[in-house]
RNA sequence: GCCGGAGUGACGGAAUUGGUAGACGUGCAGCACUCAAAAUGCUGUGUCCUAUGGGCGUGUGGGUUCGAGUCCCACCUCCGGCACCA
C-alpha cells in the first residue's frame, strides 16, 4: 500500500523547522554531542554520494538526540576556492553570485532529504565575517614566527596557474587537475607546521576512535626518521656541508658524497673546476625537468664536481657528485653515499665506477647488491664487530664528542605553503613597505576585504595584483606608500578551524568565545571522505593545537571520533560533477520519497566501503516502507484470547532487533540495521496473518517506529502521530531492550558427526552439556551415522552444538 | 620496493568470541489475483549427483583444531597509502 510521501515529507520538514527541533544552545545539564560532517563545496549539485554522507550524519543526530544528548548538528559551506573561480572564468558570472545561488539550491536539497541541521549556525568561508578570522589567525601565527615568507622551489601547476602545497601534489601531478607540476623559485607564505611535527605524530596514539588507516596515513606523511646529522669538510677548502643519514653506523662505507643540483654550495664547488662546463649543463637540465620526468629516467644520473670531501671517520678523500636523486627539499640536500648498504648509492656507484665498501657483513649466501639487513659491522675501525644498534649509538656519540655532528630526527613533513595566486580566496593580511619591509595589517583594520574584480583570469600572479585600489595602500607603521600582499590563502586554511566557529558563529569580537568552545569541543563525531585523510585532517589538527597553545581551544585534538565513509560509485567511477556521472537525488525524492532514498543509502553496503549506485535500490526500500505503512494503518482482526507464546515470540524478536539495531548504530553498521528491521517486518506480517493480540502488535509497532525514526524519519513521524503514541517522535527517548525478552527460550542445536551437520534439534536454551549429548544421541539421524562406529570423543557446547567424533 | 586493506551465490552484501555459510535485499523462475498487464501476495533460487538422501563449496595451496569465511604459513588478484625521503 503506497503512502503519499510528498505530502508527508513536506509536512514534517515544516514541523521540524517551525518547532526548531534541531536548533540548540549550550545546556550544562545535558551531555553534549557535537556531530559534524565535513562542510561541502557548494557545487549546487547535491548528488547521491553526498546524500550518503548526510544520511549518516542525520541518523546520528537523530539517534543521539533520542538518547538524550544535547546534539549540535551544524552545516556550512566551503565556498572559496578553485571550482567556484573556474566556473566564474567559464561563465563570466562572479563567483560570489554563483556560489550564493548554489548554496540556496543545496539548502533546499538538504531540506528535502529531511536532514536536521542547526541553520542558525550556518557559515560560509567566502563571507568576510568568516574570513576575517582566517586573517586574524594568520596574524597570530605571524606574531609567533609560525607564518613566514620565503623564496623556495615550490610546486607550480601550469594549468591552475598557482602554487600548490606538498599535500596537493599526487605522483608529481596536481591533485585537482592532474597536470604535472613544475618547480619554480617563488617567494611564498608558509605556515610552520613542522614545528608541530612531533606533537602531530605523538598525539596520533590518542586517536583511538579514528580509523587505523587514517592514522597510519598521517604517520606515513609526517615520516619521522631517526639518525644523525654531521658536517663534512671539502678537501683543501674551508667550506663544509651537512648531511643527514639514518645509518651513521655505515659511515666507514662512505665512498662518495652527493649534493642536490639546487644545493647552495654547488656553485662554489664547480666554479673553476675541470668539470665546470659539464656540471653546469647537468644542473640546467635537472632544473628543466618536472619531478615526474626526473623519476621516469630510472637510471640515476649525476656529474662529478671535480672536488673531494673528507670522510670524518677515516679521513679518506672522496669525490663529490651532483645528482638529482638527492632532493633539496629533504634533510640537508646532501648525502653521504654508502653503496655497500644503500641500493640507490649502489646503482650510482656501479654506473660511475665508484668504490664499494661493505661495512655490514652480509650472510654467506648473499648474492644481492647493497645489503640492508642486520649483520656484524666490518671494515669500520672502532665499530667493527658491533650490531647496528650499538654501532649507531657508538658513532653518534663519537660525532658529538668530535663536535661535528649529533643524533637527530628528520621529518618528511614540510611546512604548509598557504599562498595561492588566485582570486577567489581569503586575502593575506600583509603589507609590503619599502621603508619598513613586511608589516602586518593591524587587527582593527580586518577584514581585508576581497575586492570586486571583473577579470578573474590568473596569469601567473594573483588577479588582485591588477587592482590598483587594492594594492596601493599606506604602511601602518610609517604611513608611507606601500603595497598589499596580493596572494590569497589556500582554502584548506578556511577548513582548518571552521568547527570552532560553529560553536559561536556570529561573534564579531573574537574568533569564538573560548567558553562556548569549551562546551562543544571536541567534535564527538566527524564524518567525511577518506580523501581528506591527510590534507584537511592534518591541517585541522595543527591549527587546533595552535589554538590550544594560545589559550583558545580547550582540546589539542579536534575530532574525538572520525568516520570516513566510502565513495558512491557509478559506471566504475566516483560520482562527481567532473566525471559527468552525477545522480541527483531529486527525481528519487519525487518518485519514492526521501525516506526511501535514505534507507537505500544506509542499506547499500558497509558505510566504510565504496558502494555502487543501483537504480533498482530505492524502489526496493520504498517497497519495505509501503509494507510498514500498510501494517501501521490496517485495522486487523485482533483476537481477545489470553496472550501466549506467539505474542511473546514476536515481542521477543522485536527486542532482539532493538538490541541489534542499537549496537549496530553504535558501531556504524547501518546496512545491517536496515536488514534487521526488514526481517522484523516480515515476521510481523506473519504474526498479523494469524490471530494477533492488539497490545502486543501495538508495542512491537511502537518499537519499530522508534527504530525507524533516525533512518526514515518522515514516515515514522506520520505513523507515530496517527497511531497516537504521544509526543513528537524526534524527541521521544530511544527505547531500551528488555534482556529477559532478548534471551531465547529455545534454540536450534546443531548435531554434527565428525564435524558435519547431521541433524538440528530444538532444545531449551539452558540445556546442560549432559542433556544436550543425550538428546543428540537419541536422534534417529544421528543413530544412523554413529551405528557401528566407536565414539571417540564428544564435544558439547550447549545450547549451540554437539559434535560426535567417531572412528 | 615498503606499509596496509580486501577477495563469499547471477548481483549488493550477512555471519559480534573459531560453532547452522549465504541473513536481508535485488534479479530470475513458477503460482495466485486479473479479461490482460502493472502493482501486490505466495513458493523456489550456491553447485553437482544415481535427490525424502548425499558429495562439494567463502581467491589458490598447505597447516592448526572435534570443528576454519574467521587463526597460522606460502602464493595469486584487486584496491589504498608512501616511494630516488638518504
Amino acid at each position: 500500500m503506497e503512502y503519499d510521501h510528498r505530502a508527508i515529507e513536506a509536512k514534517w520538514q515544516d514541523r521540524w523547522e517551525s518547532e526548531r527541533v534541531f536548533n540548540v544552545t549550550e545546556d550544562p545539564d545535558k551531555p553534549k554531542f557535537y556531530n559534524v560532517s565535513m562542510y561541502p563545496y557548494p557545487s549546487g549539485e547535491l548528488h547521491v554520494g553526498h546524500v550518503r554522507n548526510y544520511t549518516y550524519i542525520d541518523l546520528i543526530t537523530r539517534y543521539k538526540k533520542m538518547q538524550g544528548y544535547n546534539v549540535l548538528p551544524p552545516m556550512g559551506w566551503d565556498s572559496f576556492g578553485l571550482p567556484a573561480e573556474n566556473a566564474a572564468i567559464e561563465t563570466g558570472v562572479h563567483p560570489r553570485v554563483n556560489v550564493e545561488k548554489q548554496i540556496g539550491r543545496m539548502k533546499e536539497q538538504f531540506r528535502k532529504l529531511g536532514a536536521g541541521f542547526d541553520w542558525d549556525r550556518e557559515l560560509a568561508s567566502h563571507d568576510p565575517r568568516y574570513y576575517r578570522w582566517d586573517q586574524w589567525l594568520f596574524l597570530e601565527l605571524y606574531d609567533r614566527g609560525l607564518a613566514y615568507k620565503k623564496e623556495a622551489p615550490v610546486n607550480w601547476c601550469p594549468k591552475d596557474n598557482t602554487v600548490l602545497a606538498n599535500e596537493q601534489v599526487v605522483d608529481g601531478a596536481c591533485e585537482r587537475c592532474g597536470t604535472p607540476v613544475e618547480k619554480r623559485n617563488l617567494s611564498q607564505w608558509f605556515w610552520k607546521i613542522t614545528d608541530y611535527a612531533d606533537r602531530l605524530l605523538d598525539d596520533l596514539d590518542d586517536l583511538q576512535e579514528w580509523p587505523e588507516r587514517v592514522v597510519r596515513m598521517q604517520r606515513n606523511w609526517i615520516g619521522k626518521s631517526e639518525g644523525a646529522r654531521f658536517s663534512i669538510q671539502v678537501a683543501g677548502s674551508e667550506s663544509s656541508f651537512d648531511v643527514f643519514t639514518t645509518r651513521p653506523d655505515t659511515i666507514f662505507g662512505m665512498t662518495f658524497c652527493v649534493l642536490a643540483p639546487e644545493h647552495p654550495l654547488v656553485e662554489s664547488l664547480i666554479s673553476g673546476s675541470e668539470t665546470e662546463a659539464a656540471a653546469r649543463t647537468y644542473i640546467e637540465e635537472a632544473g628543466r625537468f618536472s619531478e615526474i620526468e626526473r623519476m621516469a629516467e630510472g637510471a640515476k644520473t649525476g656529474v662529478f664536481t671535480g672536488r673531494h670531501a673528507v670522510n670524518p671517520a677515516n679521513k679518506a678523500e672522496l669525490p663529490i657528485y651532483i645528482a638529482d636523486y638527492v632532493l633539496m627539499g629533504y634533510g640537508t640536500g646532501a648525502i653521504m653515499a654508502v653503496p655497500g648498504q644503500d641500493q640507490r648509492d649502489w646503482e650510482f656507484a656501479t654506473k660511475y665506477g665508484l668504490d664499494i665498501v661493505r661495512t655490514v657483513e652480509p650472510p654467506a649466501e648473499w648474492e644481492g647488491e647493497a645489503f640492508l639487513g642486520e649483520g656484524l659491522t666490518i671494515n669500520s675501525g672502532f665499530l667493527d664487530g658491533l650490531r647496528q644498534a650499538e654501532a649507531k649509538a657508538s658513532i653518534t656519540e663519537w660525532l658529538e664528542s668530535e663536535e661535528i655532528g649529533e643524533g637527530t630526527v628528520q621529518y618528511r613533513l614540510r611546512d604548509w605553503l598557504i599562498s595561492r595566486q588566485r582570486y577567489w580566496g581569503c586575502p593575506i593580511p600583509m603589507i609590503d613597505c619599502e621603508e619598513c619591509g613586511l608589516v602586518p595589517v593591524p587587527r582593527e583594520d580586518l577584514p581585508v576585504v576581497l575586492p570586486e574584480v571583473e577579470d578573474w583570469q590568473p596569469e601567473g600572479r594573483s588577479p588582485l595584483a591588477a587592482v590598483e585600489s587594492f594594492v596601493n595602500t599606506t604602511c601602518p607603521e610609517c604611513e608611507g606608500p606601500a603595497r598589499r600582499e596580493t596572494d590569497t590563502m589556500d582554502t584548506f586554511v578556511d577548513s582548518s578551524w571552521y568547527f570552532f566557529r560553529y560553536a559561536d558563529p556570529k561573534n564579531d569580537e573574537v574568533i569564538f568565545d573560548p567558553e562556548k568552545a569549551r562546551y562543544w569541543m571536541p567534535v564527538d563525531q566527524y564524518v567525511g571522505g577518506v580523501e581528506h585523510a591527510i590534507l584537511h585532517l592534518l591541517y585541522a589538527r595543527f591549527i587546533t593545537k595552535f589554538l590550544h597553545d594560545i589559550g583558545l581551544s580547550p582540546v589539542e585534538e579536534p575530532f574525538a571520533r572520525l568516520f570516513t565513509q566510502g565513495m558512491m560509485v557509478k559506471d566504475g567511477a566516483k560520482i562527481s560533477k567532473s566525471k559527468g556521472n552525477v545522480v541527483a537525488p531529486d527525481v528519487y525524492y519525487e518518485d519514492f520519497g526521501a525516506d526511501a532514498v535514505r534507507l537505500f543509502e544506509l542499506f547499500v553496503g558497509p558505510p566504510t566501503d565504496d558502494a555502487v549506485w543501483n537504480d533498482a535500490g530505492v524502489p526496493g526500500t520504498k517497497r519495505f516502507l509501503d509494507k510498514v505503512w500498510k501494517l501501521g494503518t490496517t485495522e486487523f482482526a485482533y483476537s481477545d484470547r489470553e496472550r501466549g507464546s506467539s505474542d511473546r515470540d514476536i515481542l521477543s524478536e522485536a527486542h532482539r532487533v532493538l538490541k541489534r539495531v542499537t549496537e549496530d548504530i553504535d558501531r556504524f553498521h547501518f546496512n545491517t540495521t536496515v536488514s534487521a528491521l526488514m526481517s522484523l517486518i516480515n515476521l510481523l506480517q506473519d504474526y498479523v496473518a494469524g490471530s494477533p493480540d492488539r497490545e502486543t502488535f501495538n508495542e512491537v509497532f511502537r518499537l519499530i517506529l522508534l527504530m525507524l525514526s533516525p533512518m526514515a524519519p518522515h514516515v515514522a513521524h506520520e505513523l507515530w502521530e496517527m497511531r497516537g503514541y504521544g509526543g513528537l517522535l524526534a524527541t521521544s527517548p530511544w527505547p531500551e531492550w528488555d534482556e529477559t525478552l532478548v534471551v531465547q527460550s529455545t534454540v536450534t542445536m546443531v548435531v554434527q558427526v565428525n564435524g558435519k551437520v547431521r541433524d538440528r534439534i530444538v532444545v531449551s536454551a539452558d540445556i546442560s552439556a549432559q542433556e544436550a549429548e543425550r538428546v543428540a544421541m537419541e536422534s534417529q539421524k544421528i543413530q544412523g551415522w554413529v551405528d557401528g562406529h566407536q565414539i571417540r570423543k564428544v564435544i558439547a557446547r550447549p545450547p549451540n552444538i554437539v559434535n560426535f567424533v567417531v572412528g
